[in-house]
RNA sequence: GGAGGCCCCCGGGCGUUCGCUCCUCCGUCGUGACGGAGGGGAGGAAAGUCCGAGCUCCGACGGGCAGCAGGCUCGCUAACGGCGAGGCGCGAUGACGCGACGGAAAGUGCAACAGAGAGCAGACCGCUCGUCCCUCCGGGCGAGCAAGGGUGAAAGGGUGCGGUAAGAGCGCACCGCCCGGCCGGCAACGGUCCGGGGCACGGCAAACCCCCUGCGGAGCAAGACCAAAUAGGGGAGCGGAUCGAGGGUCGCCCGUCCCGAGGUCCCGGACCCGCGAGGGCCGGGCGCCGUUCCCGGGUAGGUCGCUGGAGGGUACCGGCAACGGUAUCCGGAGAGGAAUGAACGUCCCCUCGCGAGAGGGACAGAACUCGGCUUACGGGUGCCUCCGCCC
RNA sequence: GCCCCCAUCGUCUAGCCAGGCCUAGGACACUGCCCUUUCAAGGCAGCGACACGGGUUCGAAUCCCGUUGGGGGUA
């Protein structure tokens, strides 16, 4: 069997469309894109998968545990049902927070995040 | 009504939509995914990592020293620095709370400044007597004293009476203290009916130390297993007894078991000499096969460890209680860049607003698992204490 | 996750183990004055700290407990 279409993933987000191993992470640091928001960085790396790959880091500085994990979910929401998402099939992308990311709400990460991630799918078309 | 104390409980409910993770069942490809159905899915502190255990590895263990920890008594417990009850001390008007609470009549040490004197002490101002000088005030010398003043955190019992030149446990009464007996209590300790002692023995052991008790180390990133590559590789062992250099583990030392180069004897030999008894020589063999162990090589990855356990609820029984016993019922997370989220409706509480309505609802997220402690935090029931007012 | 260590002026540090001499010392920096035509250097003076909360003691930066905040090791 192919492996699954964005169109069949749909709004769902299960361990393919994540980001798992440590050198994932660090290729997407190296080689890939960087756009910047207020308190976040998306890494962009083109590749050709069939699907997008998400991967989220919080410093320990941002705040504690309830506090990292609320933005790693926030993420992982504001991803899942992103309209670019089928433009980046085959990218890996990580969002990394910087320490003033607490004072974020969740209206405002989504606002922002959805700006960066039209942003990137826009740049991998006209390169 | 206002302030407080103690114990216990809860940690938002219901519904819809889109997602995540695990388990069971069914189906398809195929042995891991995908699809479908059903079910489970953060806390009272999950936190800090401060104690105590289970579990795993370091080969097993004993003794001494060192080190560390604990320290009123009796219980509870797998264990504890935890809990319960009791004793003593301190704090609070009180309910109640807090307490590193063994030893200073073993030794060593410490006590700045002030003060005459700070450890088996001391006489600065004083008090008294004698004597001398002096008109008086007062002063010198000798002797006795420590009541009063003063210093200090601390100055060798307190109050009163007697006593005296003035004084002093010098004597007496009461209080306190020490020793012994008696009584109550398992004990810590208490009582003060009894006897003895005029009182010596100050403080600090969260100073060294002494006494008693306990403790091996590391930690699930412990540890175990798996396919593949370097690699169809290399090395050692595969009879017994005895002696035994030495080696190996928990901070150090010693010892037992353990491992063990090698020696001796026994043993083996298809080789050499000899007719033979036997002697010599060689050997614990080489090659191949089998088997055990080590190196490669425990690194990245995968699987296991991974959740059913000193488990919880209820009833009865024993116990003041902590807790224990019996019966019965329940099944309560197991991820791995790491699952509980997002959006909305409604109910509940609070704030703002005449109102429609708007905003808010704490501390905080499992990572091997338990028992505690500590810290953070929203709310509620009950009982109790003190104060004010009313009847 | 686990295991350790540390905290003193704005900065770097001494004092801590054996408590009192600490009203906490030094260097650089900062402020003012002197010197100089001016600046620098130099001299004098000043400002300025024991992370926080309890406890032990007559007395705590020092000893003990807790909290908070930093740092390191470990695959």
């Amino acid at each position: 069997m192919p492996e699954p279409a964005v169109a069949i993933l749909g709004d769902r987000f299960p361990r393919a469309a994540r980001l798992r191993r440590r050198g994932e992470f660090d290729r997407c640091y190296r080689q890939g894109r960087r756009l910047h928001a207020g308190a976040f960085t998306l890494h962009a790396l083109p590749g050709a998968g069939p699907v997008a790959r998400l991967g989220t880091t919080v410093t320990r500085r941002v705040g504690g545990a309830v506090t990292r994990q609320r933005l790693k979910r926030w993420t992982r929401e504001v991803f899942r049902r992103s309209p670019s998402r089928a433009a980046l099939a085959g990218c890996d992308l990580v969002v990394h927070f910087r320490p003033d990311a607490a004072r974020l709400v969740f209206a405002e990460l989504q606002r922002e995040l959805e700006r960066l991630l039209a942003e990137a799918a826009r740049r991998r078309r006209t390169p």
